[in-house]
DNA sequence: ATTCATAATTTGTCTAGACATCCGTATCTT
DNA sequence: AAGATACGGATGTCTAGACAAATTATGAAT
């Protein structure tokens, strides 16, 4: 076991912080894998639990490393995979990826269905809707905005309550929609506008991933209309067959 | 003693970082004040010092405060004074402002003294001169670009000292220039190059402070000719009366 | 007065232990 | 089968103490 050395003039946290940094840029933990607890690694480098804790800390100051109370310490992901499929949930996918989900409101009004919107939540052209911007984060990184159209009749309080939820689907629930299911998805490639730029934080050259979505409630109507852009940087859509 | 409550569901460092947070954007804490030391801010606080060292350590994390052992914690200056005087030392002004110095050499080469340059080393045009480039960095931003010009016959292994100690003044005693004086400084300010925008990651519209400058050695010969681009964002020259 | 060695002060690191809090799972209850 | 509860495992917070390392202050010798 010489794996840190006493008395190098080198701290101990600082060895073991380079040491767990190789292991990661070495392949030898992978992107998502979980660390092992504090309680092993002061076992394997033969160091108070603390000392561990504070190389830990250093690599999550890194952003290399996140950790969640409860659960344990993860290698993070380069790129968040952002699976589409029936149950898509914007706060899970990134839970699922140790990373915490996050999210403002940038606005909300009413206004009258144009063409695609009309089209895709399957009401008449004109009929009053629902619309809010938002603005998605993982780790406080913003990796999504988004415009998202629901029938106002049935959703006016959409937008309190993504307000005190941060959460689309806790909103719907108390708008009496316990679940919800995908029923289509439709994704492409553009250049971001300067605002999406501003929003996403990425330089303007960058591509971004153009996501146009609806979703139903058990009864199969559509509720929501949803324009999604992700930064191409950062994310990357999985589609699971 | 009302300061922070215990069993409140925030803990304890957390308020503390509050405090100081709030007293330092209510002016009782002003830039440049020392903090307390640990000591006396646990007994302020009747916690334990590691528990007031959490939350010294998110202030600095925050850049709201610098640490450095042995001699105390500082509320961080928004911007750099850089006195100018008889004996100007960039590692000695930073320190002064408990920020820490730092530079790094862009590249050095031999070349014929010009106008400017043999005018301000007093020696005729066209005698070989070192001139090296650096970039100058408080607290790992960078503040300022340099071209610093010395006569080659005395000083060839400038280049050198300066790339192993990151200081001049070491560097010129490494020369045999034991101790140096400055003899004039003139200031201007103007719009920076594309080139020195980048160095400085500053907005190409912001100006920056040009500074020339002359060092003599202690025989009161010019042995150092400078002509320096501080970030006029960043740092502010003071001349001393 | 200056220089040099020493002491005091202050932050940095490490250990040890206790309890809290959060998460996931298993189990019991209904 | 569903929900509530309990438990174990993991990280979060706090305390207490010891020694190391860097800086500053002190005092003695020249």
């Amino acid at each position: 076991m010489e794996e840190i050395e006493r008395g190098s003039g080198v701290s101990l946290w600082r060895q073991i912080e380079q040491t767990l940094l190789q292991e990661i840029s070495a392949g030898v933990l992978h992107p998502g894998d979980k660390l092992p607890t504090e309680q092993e690694l002061s076992a394997r480098f033969d160091v108070n639990r603390h000392t561990v804790r504070r190389a830990v800390a250093a690599l999550v100051q890194r952003g290399i490393v996140s950790v969640t109370q409860g659960r344990g310490s993860f290698v993070q992901e380069e790129v968040i995979d952002y699976p589409i499929g029936k149950r898509t949930r914007f706060s899970e996918n990134l839970k699922r990826q140790n990373r915490s989900p996050g999210g403002r409101l940038v606005r909300s009004e009413q206004r009258p269905a144009n063409g695609i919107v009309s089209k895709g939540l399957e009401i008449p052209p004109g009929t009053p809707v629902l619309m809010i911007e938002l603005v998605g984060e993982a780790d406080s990184v913003p990796i999504s905005t988004s415009l998202h159209f629901f029938p106002w009749d049935r959703f006016a309080g959409m937008a309190e309550g993504y307000a005190e939820t941060h959460s689309i689907t806790q909103a719907l629930a108390r708008c009496g929609v316990a679940d919800y299911t995908r029923k289509q998805t439709n994704i492409t490639a553009r250049l971001p506008s300067a605002e999406e730029a501003r929003l996403l934080r990425q330089m303007p050259g960058r591509p971004i991933l153009h996501v146009e979505s609806v979703n139903l409630d058990e009864t199969g109507t559509p509720i929501q209309f949803s324009i999604v852009s992700f930064a191409g940087d950062r994310v990357q859509m999985v589609v699971e067959n």
